[in-house]
DNA sequence: CGTGTGATTGACGCCTGTCAACGTCTGTGG
DNA sequence: CCACAGACGTTGACAGGCGTCAATCACACG
C-alpha cells in the first residue's frame, strides 16, 4: 500500500525540538530517539485507513498531510492538515480503537514512527507531557467545534474565504505572496465541503473581486482583509 | 445572570462514581469533595458564556445542558448535551483560554464545580486520572469530527434522523418508546444545524412515514431501524 | 383576557449540487 | 515524435433542497 523507505533518523529529528515531544526530558527523548521509526512517503502513500488497527503513532518531521474522514458517498471531508511537528494518530491510539480517519500524504514526506506503549510509558510517567498531550487535544477539539459551526452555518463562500485564511495561517505565504501548498481543486472543495465545480467557480469569483490571483494551483493571496469580511471571521 | 442557589453536596455525589473522578484514589476524592463548590441551577440559566473567564469546570450530578457555540448571525450551533456524569468547561481551562461555548440549563440541574488548581494537582499527581482524562477529550474530539463530516455531507433530512438516533442513545426511552429529554424545535434545528421549520416539516414526514409520532415535544420513536437507514448510519 | 413564546403552514426564490461536455496538461508507449 | 490515456480544471444548464419571510394557530401565564 504505502511505499514507504526506511531511513534513519538523525539525532537532529525535528519531532523533538519542534513537537509536543520537547516536554519529554533528555533521557525519555534519548528513549524515543531508541524505539521510534522513520520513513520516507511519497504524495499520494497512504499513511493509515480508516478502521485500520495502528499500534502506534505519528510524528511529521517533514512534509505535509491530510486527515480525512470517508462520508457516506466515499466522499472525502478533511478534517485538517499537518505539518512539521504536528502528530497523528494519537487519538485511535489513546483510545485502543480502530483509526477513524485516513491519513495522506499531500506534499512527501518524513515521518516518525512512535510505538503505543512508548507514548503510554510517557504519559505515566512524566505530568508535564501528559498536560501539554492534553492542551493539544483540547486545541483540536475547539478547532473542530468552531469549524463545525462554520459549515452548518455559513455559506459555501464564506467557507471558501475562511479555508484559504486558515491555509495560510498553516502553510504561510512565499515571497509572492503564494499560499505555500499545492492542493487540488477537489482537495479544496474536500475541505470547505462542497463540491469541486462550486470552488472552481467561487475561486474565479474571488479573482475577479481582486482578492486572490490563480496560476494553476498557485493562489495568491491579494487582499487579506476582503477575505476575512466575506469569511464572517470577526463576529 | 445565573440565579443558581448553593447546595450543601453529600457525600453520595454522583460526581465521584459516575464520571472520571472515579479514577481518582480515595484520598483525592476526599480533596474533591472538600474543595468542590455544589449549585442548583434552572432552565434557561447560563453556567457559563462564550468569551467567559472561568476559573473551574463543572460536573453534572443531575440534569441536562447543552453546550453551544454562537454563529454568525447571532444563530446557535448545538455542540452536544451534557447529563450526569459528563464533565464541562475543562477544554477552556486546560488550555486557560475563555470559553469558546456557552452552556445553558435544558433539564433543572445540579453541577458541581471543581477549581482549576485542583485539576492541575490530579493531573500532576494522578496518571492514571491523565490519561483517562485524555481518552475522554479524544473521544469527544472523534465524535465531533464525525459529527463535521455528516454536517458537511450529509442532507437535512438525514442528519434530523441521525439526531433522533443520537438522542435516544444518549437519553433513552421511556416505557412509550419516547425520547427522554423535552427540547424545542428550535434547539432540534440547532442541533441538526438547519432552520427551524425544515425541522417541523421533516418531522412531520417522518410522523407520516410511520417512523415517529409527535405529542407536543415528546417524540416516540417508532421505527429505529428506519431511522437508521435514513441517517445513513451504516456506510 | 392580553401577552409572549413556541409550533405550524404556505409561498417564494436562491444557493448549490449534479450532470454533461469540453479543454488542458503530463506522462507513456509505440 | 506523435497518439493516447488519464487526471485535473473549467464552463454551462438545470433542478431541487432548504432558508427566509410572513401569517396564523396553540398554549401557558400573570
Amino acid at each position: 500500500m504505502s511505499r514507504q523507505q526506511p531511513v534513519p533518523c538523525n539525532g537532529d529529528c525535528t519531532a523533538k525540538t519542534n513537537s509536543v515531544f520537547r516536554y519529554l526530558t533528555n533521557e525519555e527523548q534519548l528513549q524515543l530517539s531508541t524505539d521510534k521509526g522513520c520513513n520516507i512517503y511519497k504524495r499520494g502513500n497512504i499513511i493509515y485507513r480508516e478502521g485500520n488497527k495502528i499500534n502506534g503513532f505519528y510524528c511529521i518531521n517533514k512534509g505535509i498531510v491530510k486527515i480525512f474522514k470517508t462520508g457516506t458517498e466515499g466522499k472525502e471531508q478533511i478534517i485538517r492538515f499537518a505539518k512539521q511537528g504536528d502528530i497523528i494518530g494519537f487519538r485511535s491510539v489513546l483510545n485502543g480503537e480502530t483509526a477513524c480517519s485516513t491519513t495522506k500524504v499531500v506534499e512527501d514526506a518524513i515521518l516518525c514512527f512512535i510505538p503505543t506503549e512508548l507514548l503510554y510509558h510517557f504519559i505515566k510517567t512524566n505530568s508535564d507531557f501528559s498536560l501539554k498531550l492534553l492542551q493539544l487535544v483540547c486545541k483540536e477539539l475547539g478547532e473542530s467545534n468552531s469549524f463545525l459551526t462554520d459549515i452548518a452555518q455559513k455559506t459555501v463562500r464564506e467557507r471558501l474565504a475562511e479555508v484559504l485564511i486558515y491555509l495560510m495561517g498553516i502553510f504561510g505565504l512565499d515571497n509572492e505572496k503564494n499560499i505555500q501548498v499545492s492542493l487540488t481543486r477537489e482537495e479544496l472543495a474536500n475541505m470547505v465541503g462542497t463540491a469541486t465545480e462550486s470552488v472552481i467557480r467561487l475561486l474565479s469569483e474571488f479573482k475577479s473581486d481582486k482578492l486572490i490571483e490563480l496560476n494553476g494551483r498557485k493562489i495568491k493571496i491579494l487582499d487579506i482583509s476582503g477575505l476575512n469580511k466575506i469569511g464572517n471571521m470577526y463576529k
